[in-house]
Order: structure tokens, then C-alpha cells, then sequence
RNA sequence: GGAUCCGUAGCGAAAUUGGUUAUCGCGCCUCCCUGUCACGGAGGAGACUGCCGGUUCGAGUCCGGUCGGGUCCGCCA
């Protein structure tokens, strides 16, 4: 009998009865006569004692047990003497009176300490290299239990409500449009290559041509893309659903609750910013770029942006001005009690501002006796007061000005809005705030080419207003079925209400300049089944590890998996990438891998 | 591809800003200790200060390079 119980279960009324415990030794107290294990599993810890007086042979081995080693005890639980419980623990009432111990296996030294050390404090290559220890930590496994609850409420959540849970394929087809493919070669056709799945995008949706009406799945996906903190290399997870016969609001209605409710299940987060019925706020896309200066806001703080183009259309500041006459736009961000903010810390924001495109960062700054800014001279003292008032700022605040493209002036203005919540403490870790960003931009101009345009978001949308918009409106007016759930500023949620039309596909592609042909080359299963009776549909993709990043403020995605990868794309436990041994490539018909500097 | 920060015993940090033998806590080893729970006490081992080069009478400290790691930009339909 290897154990009869725990170690986190035992409690008073356990007193008299005879348990095997099994686990690792957390800590060893040695007192010369009696000795003290504290006992751990993944259940919490038991104080086993040993007394030579009572037994020798037990107390010897005890003698030389040390820190990680797997012991099996059998004795009595008794209650502990008085003042000697320890509140600290659940089992802190009782201890065992060990009669027999088995050492089940022995532990070097540790590499690092996983007792009563929190696992930022040390090293995180190391703590990668040493994975199988530093799960040890309950820390650690806290964070995969709640991970396992997540998905468990996920699944239930969807069940219930009539969808169905679907594997698609993991070795699937390179995709033209979107991110790095990682690449498998085909040995039964030389030559060819499958891809791991970027999403499971184009066979969801041939689900729903084939019938399946509303189908999830805890989808892996794969990305050869840098990582982020938010941002696992190479592979992660998405909880992935569609349904058909739906619009826009539909999908919403079963995304929102669950939003709702695995906040307030499972985090500590206040949700705040709904509506006053209860949904979640949508903002266009248009308005979150003005607005916030970015299409993921984080919205636990105000510090809005305002447009004064038309304010300061004809002053007598070059920059404004010249910015103005090339179609450009300038926008007004003002910080409360941001005239404090030092000239190093303004120097900085600059740089931010610069990183996003902006030339430089103009600003106005309200101090208790004289209005500060270099800008001033060329705007004079009355537009200087007038800009002052429409924005609202007052004794103490700052303002900052971008002049730009309508794109740059927002993105960095954005950029500076974020910095300036960080520099205050402005994001509240207690607060959860959702939102849904919707009507995104179906086209864009291409960053690439000059003058082209390209899908600004992804090809599989459904423009608003149809065939008929794809006609007749300029093509950077028209709006997509597509949106984004944003929480806090991180993306969890992007989804679309697809184009299951071929016609209106073929247009839309037709006006990001794919031919008929290679969009048949290139999407010609999707828009196969499309000719063959395409219900209409449309769906989401939630980013789960980044969801459960954000609502548990974890400093890195790395944390919620059990094996992560470093921020190199390398797993420092098992060495991979590795190299592979020449007839695995001979298998594969590929010869003469060289690397290409 | 670019920017930026970091690298000192097994782990976490310090070294008065270029000055003796590189310090402290934890861990490890030995001994002592019968009610602790981060037990306590005494002693001990353990470092080519990531690596290579330079400046200097003298470098953990300054400079150049390189390797490794973190974060950010690009990238992520």
C-alpha cells in the first residue's frame, strides 16, 4: 500500500486511526532526539514525527532523510499537544506517529530552492531547465488546476448549449496570408509539405457547410512567430467555435456570458464599463483608434483623446499646420496631474511617441504658476486657451499633441496614453475591463506596396452591405462583419461573421488583387464547398492562455503551461530544437540541408 | 532584423563608484540539541566575478567584442 490518504486531508477526526502517506520531504527539523518531516504532496503537507525513545530503526532512516525524497510513512495521527498546532496549515491540528517508513527514491541536491520561495525569484532559465521541479511548487500547480477548471467550465458551457466539440486536422496545409508555417515534410510524397495549423479557421468553416451548426473546439494552433510576453512561441491554444445561421449579435450573446462568468468564477477582477443592460460595451473600431489610440484599449482608465483639427486648422504653429494641409490630422490627449511629469520622464513618452511613427510630441503643460511648453510661442496665448478649455484640462494636467496621418497621430498618441497609466498607476489590478471592438476596416492599404490595397484583417469576412458595397464603395470605407473581445488591453477574442458567398468572395479578393485562379489555388476547398449550398455563419477564436494571463496578472504566458518554451522558442528542458540523425532526412527524399546566411 | 536591460559560489543578492585576502542570507557537509514548523547553536567546504581582448601600477567595477537570458519594436491574416 503505497498511501491511504493524502497529505492535505487529515484533520482531528483522523485522531486514532492508522494512514500510509506518501510524498516528497518538504523540510526535515531536527531536534537531536525527535525529528520532524513536514510531508508534502499535491494536496498540502503533514507533519510526520519520529521519536528514537519509541522507535530506533524508524528514527535512524528518518536521521538521514534529506530535502525531495520520496518516503512512504504508516503510523497513527494523533492530536498535537497543546500550543504546538500550527494555524499556518490545514493538517496543522495533527501529526503522525510514524511506525514504519519506506524511502520510495532519493533526490540530489536541488539546483534551486522550491521551498518557501516564490518561483520569480529565481532564474527562469534555470527554472525551465528544471521544469519537472519547479511544477513542484504550488504555485505551479495552482495554476494548473485552475487552467484544467477553465477549460472544464469552457466545455460544459458549450455542451450545454447544444455545440459540439471537433478535432481537425494537425497536419494540415500551408496558408498563403498570416503568420509562419511551420512545415512537415510528407514522406509518401516527396517534395510535398504539410503545415501545422496557423487556426483551425478554414475547417471550421467546412464544418459548417458540412452540417455541424455550432461547433467548438480546444483548438492547438501553431505560429513561427517571435514571442511576447503575451505571446507563446510556436504553439497555443484557442477555444475556437462557429455556428451557423447567425449574425453578429448571435455570437455575441454566447461569448458574452462566458467572458462574464469565468471573471467572476474564477478571478478576483470587479468587472467594470458594462452597460446598463448588462452587455459589454462595443465600440467601432474607428472610435477606439481616435478615442484610445488603439484597437485593444484598455479601458480601466479614462484619459481620452480628443480631436482638435478643426480648433487649430488655421494657427500659427508650422507643424500643426503642415500636418493639417497633407490630410493629416491633430489630436489632443490630455493627462490629469500629468504636469508633474519631469522633463526626463516627457523626453521618454517622446520616444514613444517616435516609435510609433510621430515626429515629435508636442505639449502643453499646466503648472501651478506658468503654462510650460515650447509650443506656445507659435500657437499664441488665446488658441493656447481655447485648446486648453476644449479639452477640459485644468491646473496640474498636461496635454500632449500629435500631427499627423489620422493612422500615426492615433497609434502614438496611444502608445503615450498607455505609458502615462503605467507612470500613474493607473491600471488597476483588481478591475476587469471588457470590451468589444467591432466594425473593423475590410481593406487597407498595403504597408508593402505602394498604393495596393490588402485585407486589412483576414479574407474570410463578410463585408458589410454584401456584393453591392464591394461594387460601389470606395474599398477603404467598407466596414467588415469582424471584431475583437479586448480585455484590459490584451486581444482575448477575434472572430467574424464569414463570407460563405463564392461570388462575394471572388470579388473581395478580386479587389485585394488575387486573380480567380489563385484564389482557387489558393482557397479552392473553401470555396468548393462554398458552390455547394454554404449556410451562412460566423464565430470566434479566444486566446484561453492569454485570457487566464490577464484575469490572474501573471507576469509571463510561460506561466500557465506545464512545459513552456523560452523566449527563444527553445525548450530548455528537453534541448529542442535538436538536430536529427541523416537517414530521418534520407527517409524524407531531403537532401544537402545547409543553412542559408 | 533592430532597440534596451541583465550576467558575481548550487540559489538570491552586496562590494563605499578603479584600490588589500570578493561580502551576506539561503542551501550543502560535520558536530551539538526531545515540541519544532523558514527550529536553534558551533564549525567547514564551495567563485578563473559568462567568455575573449583592451585601458591602467592596479579591473567584479571603465572600453570593445562575443555568448546566454529578459523586455520592447518589426512580425503575429
Amino acid at each position: 500500500m503505497l498511501r491511504t490518504h493524502t497529505c492535505g486531508e487529515l484533520n482531528i477526526s483522523n485522531v486514532g486511526q492508522e494512514v500510509t502517506l506518501s510524498g516528497w520531504v518538504h523540510n526535515r527539523r531536527d531536534h537531536g532526539g525527535i525529528i520532524f518531516i513536514d510531508l508534502r504532496d499535491r494536496y498540502g503537507i503533514t507533519q510526520v514525527k519520529f521519536d528514537p525513545s519509541k522507535n530506533k530503526d524508524v528514527w535512524e532512516t528518518a536521521d538521514g532523510l534529506r530535502n525531495e525524497w520520496v518516503v512512504s510513512v504508516t503510523g497513527n495521527v494523533v492530536s498535537r499537544p497543546e500550543n504546538t498546532t500550527n494555524q499556518k496549515i490545514k493538517t496543522g491540528e495533527i501529526e503522525i506517529e510514524v511506525g514504519r517508513i519506506e524511502v520510495l527514491n532519493k533526490s540530489k541536491v536541488l539546483p534551486f530552492e522550491i521551498k518557501e520561495t516564490k518561483s520569480e525569484e529565481t532564474n527562469e532559465a534555470l527554472r525551465l531547465k528544471y521544469r519537472f521541479l519547479d511544477l513542484r511548487r504550488s504555485e505551479l500547480q495552482d495554476l494548473l488546476e485552475l487552467k484544467d477548471k477553465y477549460i472544464q467550465y469552457m466545455r460544459d458551457y458549450f455542451h450545454e448549449r447544444g455545440f459540439i466539440e471537433v478535432q481537425t486536422p494537425i497536419l494540415a496545409n500551408s496558408s498563403p496570408e498570416g503568420a509562419r508555417d511551420f512545415l512537415v515534410p510528407s514522406r509518401l510524397h516527396p517534395g510535398k509539405f504539410y503545415a501545422l495549423p496557423q487556426a483551425p479557421q478554414q475547417f471550421k468553416q467546412l464544418l459548417m457547410v458540412g452540417g455541424v451548426d455550432k461547433y467548438f473546439q480546444v483548438a492547438p494552433c501553431f505560429r513561427d512567430e517571435d514571442p511576447r510576453m503575451d505571446r507563446h512561441y510556436g504553439e497555443f491554444y484557442q477555444l475556437d467555435m462557429e455556428m451557423s445561421f447567425v449574425g453578429q449579435e448571435d455570437v455575441f450573446s454566447v461569448i458574452e456570458p462566458l467572458a462574464i462568468n469565468l471573471t467572476n468564477s474564477f478571478s478576483k477582477k470587479t468587472i467594470m464599463n458594462l452597460e446598463e443592460d448588462g452587455r459589454i460595451r462595443r465600440i467601432p473600431w474607428k472610435e477606439a483608434l481616435t478615442t484610445y489610440g488603439s484597437d485593444k484599449p484598455d479601458l480601466r482608465f479614462g484619459l481620452e483623446i480628443k480631436p482638435i483639427t478643426e480648433l487649430v486648422s488655421d494657427c500659427g504653429f508650422a507643424v500643426f499646420k503642415g500636418a493639417i494641409e497633407k490630410g493629416g490630422v491633430v489630436h489632443a490627449l490630455k493627462i490629469d496631474g500629468g504636469a508633474e511629469f519631469s522633463r526626463k520622464e516627457i523626453d521618454s513618452l517622446t520616444e514613444i511617441a517616435k516609435g510609433k511613427g510621430a515626429k515629435g510630441l508636442a505639449y502643453i503643460s499646466i503648472k501651478e504658476n506658468e503654462i510650460s511648453s515650447p509650443i506656445i510661442k507659435f500657437l499664441g496665448d488665446g488658441l493656447t486657451g481655447q485648446i486648453i478649455e476644449n479639452v477640459g484640462a485644468k491646473k496640474g494636467d498636461i496635454i500632449f499633441f500629435a500631427a499627423d496621418e489620422w493612422n500615426t497621430a492615433c497609434l502614438s498618441l496611444g502608445a503615450v496614453r498607455n505609458e502615462c497609466a503605467n507612470m500613474m498607476g493607473l491600471k488597476d489590478k483588481t478591475k476587469a475591463a471588457w470590451c468589444w471592438i467591432i466594425d473593423f476596416p475590410m481593406y487597407s492599404y498595403s504597408e508593402i506596396e505602394e498604393g495596393r490595397i490588402d485585407f486589412e484583417h483576414n479574407p474570410f469576412s463578410m463585408p458589410q452591405g454584401g456584393l453591392e458595397s464591394l461594387e460601389n464603395k470606395n474599398p477603404l470605407e467598407i466596414l467588415a462583419y469582424q471584431y475583437d473581445l479586448v480585455i484590459n488591453g490584451f486581444e482575448a477574442l477575434s472572430g467574424a461573421i464569414r463570407n460563405h458567398s463564392p461570388e462575394i468572395m471572388y470579388k473581395a479578393f478580386e479587389i485585394a488583387g488575387y486573380s480567380k485562379e489563385e484564389v482557387d489555388v489558393q482557397f479552392g476547398a473553401l470555396i468548393r464547398a462554398f458552390e455547394y449550398g454554404a449556410p451562412p455563419h460566423g464565430g470566434s477564436a479566444l486566446g484561453l492562455d492569454r485570457v487566464l494571463m490577464v484575469l490572474h496578472d501573471l507576469e509571463s504566458i510561460r506561466d500557465i503551461y506545464a512545459f513552456p518554451k523560452d523566449g527563444k522558442g527553445k525548450d530548455l528542458m528537453m534541448d529542442s530544437p535538436s538536430e536529427i540523425e541523416e537517414n530521418q532526412l534520407k527517409e524524407l527524399y531531403i537532401k544537402n540541408i545547409g543553412i542559408i546566411k
